[in-house]
RNA sequence: GCUCCCAUCGACUAGGGGUUAGGUCAUCACUCUUUCACAGUGGAAACACGGGUUCGAAUCCCGUUGGGAGCGCCA
């Protein structure tokens, strides 16, 4: 029990679920799933000033529509909560107490103007712009005296100088950096409530997490959660940080270049499996020689592992994505398909209650489409009123069309249902009846049919259209 | 600017001292379909550079260059 793996997806609720969240939260929840360990979820929203409405549902929800349940958190609860960070304040504030009880911590009373100030003149000459530590050398009487008269102040973190911090990451290997450039981080802020690094380091310790994994951005604070692990005498997580997911440019991937909300992609109807998919792939693979690309979760969950994650960051290639989404759809159960699809159809003004046309129409689309909101684009023929134009005109107004058509229209009549192969026959035998053969045979009936040059196969959309409205959309023309 | 991280086709990646450097997307050609797609076949396409180590380096080491991230009382 106790050698169980923890992990955690601890995201301040933004409003939306990034990608690059996703990913990380896809991550740890197949790490966990391949440990049989568990999965938290934890919300990081001590930034009262970032605050938003319905932020924390939304995150769930998605987190839930895209199947990474998770086993302790908001609503499904657990020992070790609450798992919201705003109700955690006593206890990141007692943990604080004891860091500035025994000198892990000290007092500092700058103003934002002042560091900014000091940043702008560390910036000038060159340095890594840092808290100077200006307050560790306030005498005790000093500080006493500050608070007593109500100055705002925070906590810091007294990082010990001349010395290195040393780590080994699971994706990255041994880091090390010197103390002297590590920052003495704010603790607690002036509003009481605690920064990141602080809440964070109590958490993981107190949830019990066991490996850490989550964005490379968190890198370089490693070694301030490190310092405080040591300040508190506490067992340090194993370590992961996954690379970033970049713009095609190879910034880090942001909104100003497209889509990065989870719940866009699935609004433009890409699938949830698809999307784990494509996500899972970007940075990690099963390796060994494996050539597949499409994996069901269950495969992901038996062959992930952290190890294999690559150390490079991944560029988010949405034609890739397209293509893979196109494969789920093309062999994603034909029923299943239609429950997801009829949304988009009736978005696009079709009219889907005759069920079996539907099905009929989603089963000649589907290889037609790589994402559910080209659907209805790609249905439109098999529901509106044939209009032609121009040169379409003549062309179905030849006396060759004329005889097609009218050969056609008897043949159909005389047959009780048309099939997804028994139309090409027909026409052959149109052809051999009337001897117009070729572009003159197929162009025409293509056109009367559906006011398209170009579309599926003839066979196909006779089948969808079925027996009387092919008969009708051809006897409109004689 | 400073610190850290990273580096195989355009993109995602496999490989990890001796390989014709493999696969997928995209791209090109051909085939199929008397249309467009789908599908099939084939092609073009990469180890950033320079030094070492070694009989041998894309692979290990160092450096250079390039890219990214971080440097908040945000997370």
């Amino acid at each position: 029990m106790n050698n169980e793996v923890r992990v955690r997806f601890a995201p301040s609720p933004t409003g939306y679920l990034h990608l690059g969240s996703l990913r990380t939260a896809l991550f740890n929840y197949l790490f966990a799933r391949h440990n049989n360990g568990k999965f938290i979820l934890r919300i990081e929203d001590t930034d009262q000033s970032r605050k938003v409405e319905g932020a924390v549902e939304n995150l769930i929800n998605i987190l839930n529509e895209m199947g990474l349940n998770y086993d302790e958190g908001p609503g499904v609860g657990g020992e070790l909560g609450p798992y919201f960070q705003s109700e955690r304040l006593e206890i990141y504030k007692k943990y604080c107490d004891e860091l500035l009880a025994n000198g892990h911590a000290y007092y500092a009373f700058e103003t934002a103007e002042e560091l900014d100030e000091m940043r702008k003149v560390q910036q000038m000459q060159g340095k890594q712009t840092m808290y100077d530590r200006r307050a560790r050398v306030l005498t005790e009487n000093e500080v006493k005296e500050k608070l007593a008269s109500g100055i705002p102040h925070v906590i810091r973190l007294k990082v010990p100088l001349d010395t290195e911090i040393r780590f080994t990451d699971i994706i990255r290997g041994n880091v090390k950096i010197e103390t002297n450039l590590v920052d003495d981080q704010v603790l607690l802020k002036s509003d009481g409530f605690p920064t990141y690094h602080l809440a964070n380091v109590i958490d993981d310790h107190l949830m019990q997490i066991t490996h850490i994994i989550r964005g490379e951005e968190w890198l370089t604070s490693v070694p301030k959660h490190i310092i405080l692990y040591n300040a508190f005498g506490w067992e340090i997580p194993k370590m992961a940080h996954v690379p970033l997911i970049l713009n095609p440019d190879k910034t880090k991937l942001s909104k100003r270049q497209g889509d990065v909300a989870t719940e866009d992609y699935l609004k433009k109807g890409y699938l949830k499996e698809a999307l784990l998919n494509f996500m899972t792939l970007l940075g990690w693979n099963p390796g060994e020689g494996e050539e597949k690309e499409i994996f069901t979760k269950a495969e992901l969950i038996e062959k992930f592992s952290i190890e294999r994650v690559n150390s490079a960051g991944a560029v988010f290639n949405v034609e890739k994505l397209n293509w893979m989404n196109g494969e789920y759809i093309k062999n994603y159960d034909i029923d299943s398909l239609t429950v997801l699809i009829i949304p988009y159809l009736n978005a696009g003004g079709i009219d889907t209650s005759d069920l079996i046309k539907t099905k009929r129409v989603i089963f000649a689309i589907r290889s037609y489409i790589s994402k559910l909101d080209e659907a209805a684009e790609q249905a439109k023929l098999y529901y509106s009123d044939v209009t032609l134009t121009g040169e379409h005109i003549e062309i179905v107004k030849s006396e060759t069309s004329i005889q097609v058509f009218d050969a056609l229209a008897k043949k159909i009549e005389a047959i009780t249902e048309i099939t997804t192969d028994n139309f090409k026959p027909v026409l052959s035998e149109v052809q051999k009846e009337t001897g117009v053969k070729g572009k003159n045979l197929f162009m025409p009936v293509r056109l009367a049919l559906t006011g398209e040059e170009h579309g599926p196969e003839l066979g196909m959309i006779a089948y969808v259209l079925g027996r009387e409205e092919v008969l009708k959309r051809l006897r409109k023309l004689l």
